[in-house]
DNA sequence: TGATTTCTTCTACAATGTCGAATCATACGG
DNA sequence: CCGTATGATTCGACATTGTAGAAGAAATCA
């Protein structure tokens, strides 16, 4: 795409950073996702997206504790950008408009 | 995609086909989007997509007139199919689960 | 230290998006 | 008829996005 847009699983993954708030990491994002999309979702697909997302510049991340509670990594938390929050919006004007050009009825 | 989906483009292309009824041809899919969307669009593009979803099963063409009246090659039409409706509806309920995911305000 | 748990990275490849040039088929004026 | 303009479609390529699965890293604890 000429300009930076946005995939429809990368508008899933951007929405969930933004519904989970201060808890959005990889693992939570993963299962967020296949309870909201009701379907089963790879960690490799939700971390490469979010790979290509902090490249676009629409997120940004910050390291978990350096001292984890718990046992396993530390974790990588996202959070929204501004630039991501427009193109959030631009895409989904797009979806509308998409969405419009016609009603979807009888098979006639 | 595991199971025949729907690009968004894809889509795009599939309700402009519904939009048009019968006179629903590559030129004319091609203008249309580009006033629906609001952005430019290549016949390529729109060829391409088009042939995919012939290939899902999703639309049937017919030939036109073997007589065209005023130049120009002949047309193929195209039209949905009951697979292409349902892929429609089922990418519809995607879009939705999507964007509900959570509401789009202010940056925080 | 080794087993276990929790997370993230990497590597690949498939599916979709998108162009632009090439090709075709027909009508028309000379 | 021929050459050319016109309206359409086909082809070939490459970029972007979707999606997995295996491998690697970091920390806890017996």
């Amino acid at each position: 795409m000429r300009v930076s847009s946005l995939g429809e699983f990368e508008r899933a993954v951007l929405l969930a950073v933004i519904r989970l708030g201060d808890e959005a990491y990889g693992v939570a994002i993963r299962d967020h996702l296949e309870e909201a999309l009701q379907r089963q979702i790879s960690f490799g697909a939700v971390y490469t997206t979010l790979d290509r997302l902090i490249e676009k510049g629409f997120v940004a991340t910050r390291l978990g504790d350096p001292t984890p509670q718990r046992g396993g990594r530390a974790k990588k938390f996202f959070t929204l950008l501004p630039r991501g929050r427009r193109a959030l919006e631009r895409a989904r004007e797009a979806s509308e408009a998409i969405w419009s050009i016609s009603p979807l009825r009888s098979t006639k």
